[in-house]
DNA sequence: ACTCCAATGCGAACAACGTTCGCGTAATAA
DNA sequence: TTATTACGCGAACGTTGTTCGCATTGGAGT
């Protein structure tokens, strides 16, 4: 309940659908403001120094106009932030099959784990978000049409899919909070007390340092073998 | 940049070192604040009204003093979160090793769930924060420990334990932060226009909903499925 | 063409927040 | 006892998100 009401219901499916009807009964001024400039210029500003950069005050200035002009096609900071969300979901491009069901879900999954990872300050946003927006449904229905081709049964295609977005988002929302000054893992743990924490120094020492982006593909490798061993599929048709 | 600003140098290695020592060197006034219960009182308020609940004067108040006292123990609202985080960590009981690796790994994986999801409004700090705390590499030391016991090579054990970590808590972050009014997952995706999205109205429809615990417990298994088919071990001594 | 009216822009103000300043006080070390 | 240091805290500062009231715009209805 407190954690809805700091959300609000910005992001539900009511939401968006209302949002929809009103973008269309809009006036348009020449000259005027439009959510998809106020959405662009909030990412720009997210994307360039942070989440608290992100002040109404700012995201005016940077628009030229005033601060209380947003509220007009915003009624909080909050959903300014869930469009930006479904703005960024948009760029995911899931481009034709690739012909292995398990190089398809690999490519998918890396493909939505680097969109996010390229937005880091907002991945906080993502997710305490439904994600019901348009692109985040159109995402999803693409997917699971995938899955279904690849001769899944559908009552294993939902869970399969939950475990892997959820997967993604995860790891994208820890690697993007964490790694900021560089992937410096190894060295700090090799430099705590060697008496009091011997496993974890000896084995800081001998492990390779390794990227997020290595580890998520790690992650989803491992995944994707046990998959493969617990979910039968159909041949192929074609 | 801009992120290591929001932070600070609050949860780094050297943090927790002077954090240490400033400990010792304390006097303690009769009556007087002490950081253990700040972080107590400071936990009551997130657990049970949200993170935004959580002012320096509300948390004041409730410790019977001024907000600007908070700061002699303390330098800003992120510490305090940062020392939360390490505290709710210090709750995880791993208790005896279970008799297979499969069922012990399961088991600590699901405790640390377990023990994030019951601090739901905490999570977004836990993502941000460089898990160094005392309580936080404690536990590493115990599950590497482990996992060498049990027989896996010692080049293999950190990139699976960070595999597994990352996972637990990207998990958690996501369900904590989503489920907060029900599991309604299923009949939100069910409502949505058939025309538009048939494969995701189609399957939600056919779908069990299920709980975030089920999921994850889904997830872990399907990824200790794929370990064991990547990753040999020696046979145990015993 | 003229009138209406809802939609839009925005300066000014409000409450709440994190944080700092400065002073008074209490406890420890010499 | 005395000097020093840590602690408690009322008051204030600068920012923040958001609201209020009013002025302005531009399309719909006649």
């Amino acid at each position: 309940m407190s954690s809805a009401t700091e959300i609000g219901r910005a992001g539900s499916a009511a939401w968006w659908q209302d949002r929809r009807a009103a973008r269309h009964r809009r006036r348009h001024r020449q000259g005027g403001l439009t959510i998809e400039q106020i959405t662009r210029s909030a990412l720009v500003i997210v994307d360039g120094e942070g989440l608290s950069a992100l002040t109404m005050r700012r995201l005016a200035d940077d628009l030229g106009t005033g601060a209380a002009s947003l509220y007009r096609h915003v009624a909080n900071r909050e959903e300014l932030l869930v469009e930006a969300v479904d703005h960024v979901l948009g760029e995911v491009e899931f481009g034709t099959p690739k012909p292995t069901w398990r190089e398809d879900f690999a490519n998918q999954a890396n493909l939505l784990w680097s969109t996010l990872i390229a937005h880091p300050h907002l991945l906080p946003v993502v997710l305490r978000t439904p994600l019901l927006g348009p692109n985040a449904v159109a995402g999803r229905e693409a997917s699971l049409r995938r899955m279904l081709d690849f001769g899944f049964h559908p009552v294993d295609v939902q869970p399969i899919y939950t475990v892997i977005v959820t997967t993604a988002l995860g790891h994208a929302a820890f690697a993007g909070a964490i790694e900021r000054p560089g992937p410096l893992r190894p060295e700090v743990y090799a430099a705590l007390p060697a008496d009091e924490y011997p496993t974890v120094t000896a084995l800081a020492e001998r492990t390779e340092p390794q990227t997020s982006s290595a580890l998520f593909a790690l992650t989803i490798d491992i995944m994707l073998d046990g998959i493969e061993t617990r979910y039968p599929r159909k041949e192929r048709p074609c």
